[in-house]
DNA sequence: CAAGTGCCTTTATC
DNA sequence: AGATAAAGGCACT
C-alpha cells in the first residue's frame, strides 16, 4: 500500500532516526518495526509513503500526519535559530508510540546513551515479549506488562537495565495492577497526566515529558535533557538571569527546580507544539558537531 | 589502542 | 528543604 504526502511535510528517515523512538531497524532500505503486535514495513520515496501488513489509518496516526505541520512550523518558529533547526529536519514528526511501550522505554533512557537504549529495548523484548514472524524473519513484540510484572530482577539485569531493573519492576506492576491506566492519560491535561507518571517508580520529570510528548499527545511537553539544556544556554541564554546561566552550565543535570524553569520557558515561548521545537533543537544540537551516531 | 568521559536522570540519603 | 551521592555499562574519543 502507498499513500501520497508532501516530502516537504513528512521525512521518514528523520522521524526514526531522531532519537525519539528505539526499535526501528533499517533492512535494504525498508524499515521494520513493531507496534504493539503488528510487525509492518515502511519507506519513503520522494512524495510516496509505502507500507505493509498495515492500513493507511493507522500509518497515518502512528506518524502524526493528520497534524498541520506547516501550521505547527509558524507557530514555533519563534527565531531564526529553531526555524534552522527545523528547515534542517524539515518533514520530522512526532509519532504517536505506545504509551506503555514508551513509558519503559524512558525509564531504561535514564542517563543512558541511544545505542544502548536500543539495546536494551531489544534484549527486553526478545527475552520477554511474544514472537512474531513476518516475511519469515523473527520479530518480537514490546513485554506486556504481565510479561514484566511477572520477570524476575535478574533476568531484566541480564537485559542491561543495571540498576532500572527494579524501576521497571515495579511500574510494570503498577500497570499490571491497574493503577494507573495509560490509556485514560491520554484524555487528561497535560498537568493532570504528568502528575500521574511521577507517582511512576523511576519517572521524574524529564522523563514524563517524555512519555507525555512521544505516546500521550501532549505537544506542549517540552522535555529538557542535555542536549536542549545546551542548546538553551547556547541560544536563549538572554531569556534567563545570568546567574541562573551560571549555575545550571556548572551541573551536571539540573535540579528539579531548575528542571521547572527551562521546561516553562520552553512551552511559554514556543506555544502549544513546543514539543516539536524540542524535537528540533534537540536533534540539530545533537548533530551539530557529530558525524555518527544513529 | 587504552583509558577516560559522557550518556535524552532518578532516587536515596544526608 | 536542599544539596549530594550512587547507580550499569556501552560507545565514542
Amino acid at each position: 500500500m502507498k499513500i501520497r504526502l508532501n516530502s516537504q511535510l513528512f521525512n521518514l528517515d528523520f522521524t526514526l532516526c531522531c532519537g525519539q523512538t528505539f526499535r526501528w531497524e533499517n533492512r535494504d532500505g525498508w524499515w521494520y518495526g513493531v507496534v504493539k503486535e503488528r510487525v509492518f514495513k515502511t519507506r519513503q520515496i520522494d512524495d510516496g509513503l509505502e507500507f505493509e501488513n498495515v492500513d493507511a489509518a493507522f500509518v497515518k496516526n502512528y506518524f502524526g500526519l493528520d497534524e498541520d505541520l506547516s501550521k505547527i512550523l509558524v507557530e514555533i518558529g519563534k527565531d531564526e535559530h529553531v526555524k534552522v533547526a527545523a528547515e534542517t529536519f524539515k518533514g520530522l514528526r512526532i509519532i504517536r508510540q505506545d504509551p506503555w511501550e514508551c513509558l519503559i522505554s524512558y525509564i531504561c533512557a535514564t542517563y543512558k546513551s541511544i545505542p544502548a537504549i536500543k539495546q536494551m529495548i531489544f534484549k527486553l523484548s526478545s527475552q520477554f515479549g511474544g514472537k512474531a514472524v513476518f516475511e519469515g524473519q523473527d520479530f518480537h513484540a514490546f513485554p506486556t506488562p504481565a510479561a514484566l510484572a511477572n520477570a524476575s530482577i535478574e533476568k531484566l539485569k541480564n537485559c542491561g537495565l543495571g540498576y532500572r531493573a527494579r524501576y521497571v519492576l515495579e511500574t510494570a506492576r503498577k500497570i499490571d495492577d491497574e493503577a494507573v491506566n495509560l490509556e485514560k492519560l491520554k484524555r487528561a491535561n497535560y498537568e493532570e497526566a504528568r502528575c500521574r507518571l511521577l507517582e511512576l517508580s523511576g519517572v521524574g520529570l524529564k522523563v514524563a515529558d517524555c512519555i507525555l510528548l512521544f505516546s500521550l499527545d501532549k505537544k506542549e511537553s517540552f522535555p529538557v535533557d542535555v542536549w536542549i539544556k545546551r542548546a538553551i544556554m547556547r541560544h536563549y541564554a538572554d531569556h534567563f538571569p545570568k546567574e541562573f546561566i551560571e549555575k545550571i552550565s556548572a551541573e551536571r543535570s539540573p535540579t528539579n527546580q531548575e528542571y521547572e524553569r527551562l521546561n516553562l520557558f520552553g512551552r511559554q515561548y514556543f506555544g502549544r507544539y513546543a514539543g516539536y521545537a524540542q524535537e528540533y533543537l534537540y536533534h540539530y544540537e545533537r548533530t551539530r558537531n557529530s558525524t555518527s551516531q544513529s
